[in-house]
RNA sequence: GUGGAUGUAGCUUAGUUGGUUAAAGCGCCGGUUUGUGGCACCGGAGACCGUGGGUUCGAGUCCCAUCUUCCACCCCA
């Protein structure tokens, strides 16, 4: 196929035999975020460069080489989000959300944007659930978001994640401990790898992460954060775990957990999966208590996470959890003849007036076909319209699974559909009440 | 950006040491005496074999390049 007709590298069309699951989850995820009191926000897709190279980092990775930048016809220099925390942030601070009530709580679903080599559980264009809270210092909010990720994670069926969290300090006690990883890992710097003696220089804690067997090695033996944490960072952290466990939420910390992106301070979580190749990371965040100020805003801590939806998907599909079915047409109008044709379509607009999924033949098919389609389709209830119908007014409507039929006569076939449908929703809700499967 | 693998109808694949009109299953469309779907049977449409070069009398099969997808690194959700 020509190049033009293919979708973008590492884009995906969602059709329409899997988008009713994708809405069924992200429909969950705001209720969810919802019970918590995080409402919707809707912010652009597009920021001005600069919303994001100085806020999630000038020397992050993202920054650096993943961003898709361009000047548009004003001269502006714009950039597709690698990201939704820098632009929500602006917003807020901009329509004066954080003049407000505090704590402000905010969620949201989007599509995000980054230049990178595309394999399983990354996309050039993937999107991203998440929620950002402004104004709550408490280290029960910490608690609070990650209790909300796991709802979800829980809620949609997600089985065998694992919580690692850590507290990386805030900008004071985090330059310490900086400096003295560096110190550290100097003294071993012929033995790390290539790429771990860039991250010395640009990002020491990078190297606390590094899969290369000699460098975990070194690393194992390399100071720890929680040595290095003030007195309040320590006492937060202590309060967020002990906030976890009175919940009953398990979890792993992980000193080597160490976010990308610049803007993080104390708490950081994941929740990883090994169900799904090398990008294990489902969801990702922490707090972010310098950022509002930095943007400009008043100084307000805050704190947040992303969710990245396709590795979620991933993940319900590799873990067989179940999804609710989508919904099928209700009734099918098969028409003998085109005076027939007429009154299915007419009969469709009164069906579909009820609220239910109405279908009639668009192609000029025989009646065989229209059956056909009708079962491939899956419609629950189908009618044959022909001249002795539309002479004695009366129609069979039949059930297509199990072959049951009804007569009633056509000005009724709107009550009779609903009668129908309501009936049988009882009779199934009955059966899975009392076990009949 | 680095390394490795893949690429044949909508989907899953077959295609023998390069040799005539590229094969099958599923799916799709139609039919099996004209008023009833699912089963069965019959028939049909649909692929310039990812793309572009090259080698050859001849290439889906060999070589090169390029793109896509996948796996790992990097990084992140």
């Amino acid at each position: 196929m020509a190049e033009i007709n293919r979708a973008v590298k590492g884009t995906n069309d969602i059709l329409p035999d899997k988008s009713y699951k994708y809405r069924f989850v992200e429909e969950k995820m705001l209720e969810t975020a919802a019970l918590y009191g995080f409402r919707e926000i809707r912010v652009p897709v597009f920021e001005h460069t600069e919303v994001f190279s100085r806020n999630v980092g000038e020397d992050t990775d993202v920054v650096q080489k993943e961003m898709y930048t361009f000047e548009d016809k004003g001269g502006r220099s714009i950039t597709l989000r690698p990201e939704l925390t820098a632009g929500v942030v602006r917003s807020v601070i901009e329509n004066g959300v954080i003049a407000g009530a505090l704590p402000a709580k905010v969620c949201y679903i989007g599509g995000c944007y980054r230049y990178e080599k595309p394999q399983a559980g990354r996309l050039r264009e993937f999107h991203q659930f998440g929620v950002e809270c402004f104004g709550a210092q408490c280290p029960s909010a910490d608690a609070e978001i990650i209790a909300l990720a796991r709802q979800i994670l829980l809620t949609l069926g997600v089985k065998d994640i694992s919580l690692k969290i850590n507290s990386i300090g805030c900008e004071k006690c985090r330059s310490d401990y900086v400096n003295a990883l560096r110190d550290y890992f100097s003294k071993y710097k012929s033995d790390l790898c290539g790429t771990c003696n860039d991250r010395l220089d640009r990002n020491p804690l990078r190297i606390l992460d590094c899969k290369s067997p000699v460098c975990s090695e070194i690393a194992a033996k390399a100071p720890v954060i929680t040595d290095y944490l003030c007195d309040d960072c320590k006492a937060h952290f202590s309060s967020v775990k002990e906030n976890l466990t009175a919940q009953g939420i398990l979890f792993e910390v992980d000193p080597h957990i160490v976010r990308g992106l610049d803007y993080y301070t104390k708490t950081v979580f994941e929740f990883v999966s090994g169900d799904i190749g090398a990008q294990s990371t489902v969801c990702g965040g922490g707090r972010y208590d310098g950022l509002v100020s930095k943007m400009g805003g008043k100084d307000t801590p805050a704190l947040g996470f992303g969710l990245g939806i396709e590795r979620l998907m991933l993940l319900l599909e590799k873990t067989g959890a179940t999804l609710p079915e989508d919904k099928k047409c209700v009734l099918y109008v098969a028409a003998m003849d085109d005076k027939s044709q007429i009154a299915a379509g007419k009969i469709c607009s009164l069906v579909r007036n009820e609220g239910y999924e109405a279908l009639c033949d668009l192609c000029g098919r025989g009646l065989k076909s229209q059956l056909k389609y009708a079962d491939k389709i899956g419609a629950k209830y189908s009618i044959v319209l022909g001249e002795n119908e539309l002479n004695s007014g009366k129609v069979v409507i039949k059930n297509m699974k199990t072959g049951n039929t009804h007569e009633c006569d056509i000005g009724d076939i709107p009550d009779k559909i609903t009668d129908l449908n309501l009936k049988e929703a009882l009779v199934s809700l009955e059966d899975s009440v009392l076990g009949n499967g």
